[in-house]
DNA sequence: CATAAAAGTTACCAGTAGTAAGTAAGCCTG
DNA sequence: CAGGCTTACTTACTACTGGTAACTTTTATG
């Protein structure tokens, strides 16, 4: 993929730009795959097959990067995670499949996790959050309409789902660190907690 | 506090340390609270009145250094937490008034928490998990304790306490972003989610 | 055809983590 | 009390990184 081919200044023959947006992205997450977090602008456009400014010109500084890369993350997230439930109503079984799902999924793209969670040591909590909020936002939604079809209070939807993903968040950076644990029993425990509270199942 | 006195090269008179490591962890926390996260260890060592090497030999570098602050910071949160439920038995209430007293806390040491939640770019993970373990680690065991009494299965309380740890950490980030959010109404919201579940409470 | 616009690279700057080498004071032994 | 070792600093450097200005070449336009 990333072809040593030396480019001279200038614009290239045909017009045309060489790499787009989406191709420096890719590269990316190619880099971030095998040096892990922390990787360079630089080795991002030498895989790129490219060199710096037009990074720059693509997708901006580190921290759009970061931001664009969140995004694409919480999207592949987001859509694993539906695809675990499927439209269907929300108890505890569907819960349990979808913090599975979660689980498998941040372990699938487990450095872009680790990446994007991490943050970019400036303006991180903005950029964490803005993270955040792509999932709190459409789980608030669901969680508002739910607790109203319930007769209770939707005005918990918001902090609760940013609790919620929080949880998720810190529990899939504790499973990928310990790799012995087995995903349903750790699915079927959160999942308990968040169905049940800490009360646990009451008959 | 950071009087340039501008020190000649060789040891000290006297013969003693100049500084020791609590005066250089002061020194990194004001600045921190200063410039914020991505604070340079340069700007540490000329507040701490010394040179780069110093804070090498008494801290370490920078990872060593978000470690001592998340230590610090976790020690205080721990106890401003502690002294919220002060040995009282674990109910709705009283978990409210856990989370009440951990924002607060956040929001005094806004700057630091950002810091050590964002970590350092390089081996970021690690380090917030070795974070969130001093929270966890004596949560696990009451969370152990209590279930066992309560005749339930302890062996969720690891996990569980992380889940809730995530869950804290997130909701902070989000409420110190937030100003205007009462801090009494997401303290209830927040307890109601953790002792009842998303199903609510069942009459 | 001259000139502007587009799409690149080169070359640089400023700042940062981390380290090697240098220097002055104290201590210890003959 | 002189000379050498140890201690506790500073200075000066390297390597690298994010970010940008200046330059070069091709294409499009009046």
């Amino acid at each position: 993929m990333s072809s040593a081919a030396p480019r001279r200044p200038g614009r290239p023959i045909g017009g045309q730009l060489v790499v787009d947006r989406d191709h420096v992205l890719d590269a990316a997450e190619r880099v971030i795959k095998r040096d892990g977090p922390g990787a360079s602008l630089e080795s991002v456009a030498v895989e790129a097959g490219v060199t710096k400014p037009i990074v720059y010109d693509r997708v901006g500084g580190r921290a759009e990067l970061a931001d664009a890369l969140a995004e694409r993350l919480s999207d592949r997230m987001l859509e694993a995670t539906e695809d675990a439930i499927a439209g269907e109503t929300l108890n505890q079984a569907s819960l349990s499949r979808l913090v599975r799902a979660n689980l498998l999924a941040v372990a699938e793209h487990r450095e872009l996790f680790l990446y994007v969670t991490g943050g970019t040591t400036e303006q991180t909590a903005i950029g964490r959050l803005s993270l955040a909020e792509r999932s709190t936002t459409p789980l608030a939604k669901t969680l508002a309409v739910w607790r109203k079809s319930q007769g209770q209070d939707p005005k918990v939807a918001e902090a609760w789902s940013f609790g919620i993903v929080g949880m998720l968040q810190m529990i899939s950076v504790w499973w990928i660190t310990q790799p012995e644990r087995a995903v349903d029993e750790v699915a079927a425990q959160i999942s308990d907690l968040m169905w049940n509270g800490l009360q646990g199942p009451r008959k």
